[in-house]
DNA sequence: ACCTGTTGTAACTATTATAGTTACAGGTGC
DNA sequence: GCACCTGTAACTATAATAGTTACAACAGGT
């Protein structure tokens, strides 16, 4: 995929989940570490708020998790961020009048989900506080 | 990632794999199968060439495979086409005033190599023979 | 030698996704 | 009231993907 999304979500839960003072928490000091727009995180935060992960109030500063590290897996992040539920695209409608092309979609689903489950379980066998040990060493 | 040039590729290499008469194998005919272009086929064909899994003569219709099918595992189709080495971007430049800023890159680096390899082991793990004989059933 | 059909490429376009930005309405609490 | 914040809409810049047009060079048949 390439695209940035998952790692600001975890950085920004990583800042939640370790700012004890919660009136630190602004979008604007978020942006300031992620080294962004601080509507970016806003968005992001907006995603994450309607996945059930984490609180806000419109108006004050703080974020809270709603989910404890240890139980919050990396695919649920994945999962609330809506990322892609694929790896590879499938080229639009192959000739069905030739014998490869009348197959060649399903055989690659085939292919690509067991791919994907693979991936699932690596993000499913890491959690937020797996991150945070991390972070701390 | 979500484009469908591994999916493209796989299907070219299957349809040079199961036509046993070389002179239909034009760039146009191959199109017709994947629904698009020829010069998209062309393009992507010289992409394989470059990587040693096909030889082609130019101003002469034929693709022939250099590898056998069973020997060709989809990882290495997907390096053939030099696809992305990583499922996710992290974010540039991380506030590394920041203590989560400054070791954020290096955790995820961490995560997605683990997931990265999941991947690999899957796309090593099948071959193009395994494609063909999927295409037949 | 010529003609037809092919490959190999360059160059351009259209479409889409990503991220960044500006702007502002509305909430919060001092 | 004021300063500061969140939530969102709308716009922009940039890049990737795929599709397209165009054409030079090559092969093989007649």
């Amino acid at each position: 995929m390439v695209n940035s999304r998952f790692s600001v979500a975890i950085h920004i839960l990583s800042l939640i989940a370790t700012t004890s003072d919660k009136s630190l928490l602004t979008s604007d000091f978020i942006a300031g570490s992620v080294n962004t727009n601080p509507v970016v995180v806003r968005r992001m935060i907006g995603v994450l708020k309607k996945a059930g992960l984490l609180s806000s109030h419109s108006g004050m500063a703080g974020y809270e998790l709603l989910v404890e590290p240890k139980d919050l897996t990396l695919l649920a992040i994945y999962q609330a961020i809506d990322g892609p539920e694929q790896l590879f695209a499938i080229h639009d409608e192959p000739n069905p009048a030739c014998a490869v092309g009348q197959k060649i979609k399903h055989t690659l689903e085939g292919v690509y989900t067991s791919v994907w489950l693979a991936m699932e379980e690596q993000l499913q066998a890491q959690t937020l506080q797996d991150v945070l040990d991390q972070l701390r060493t």
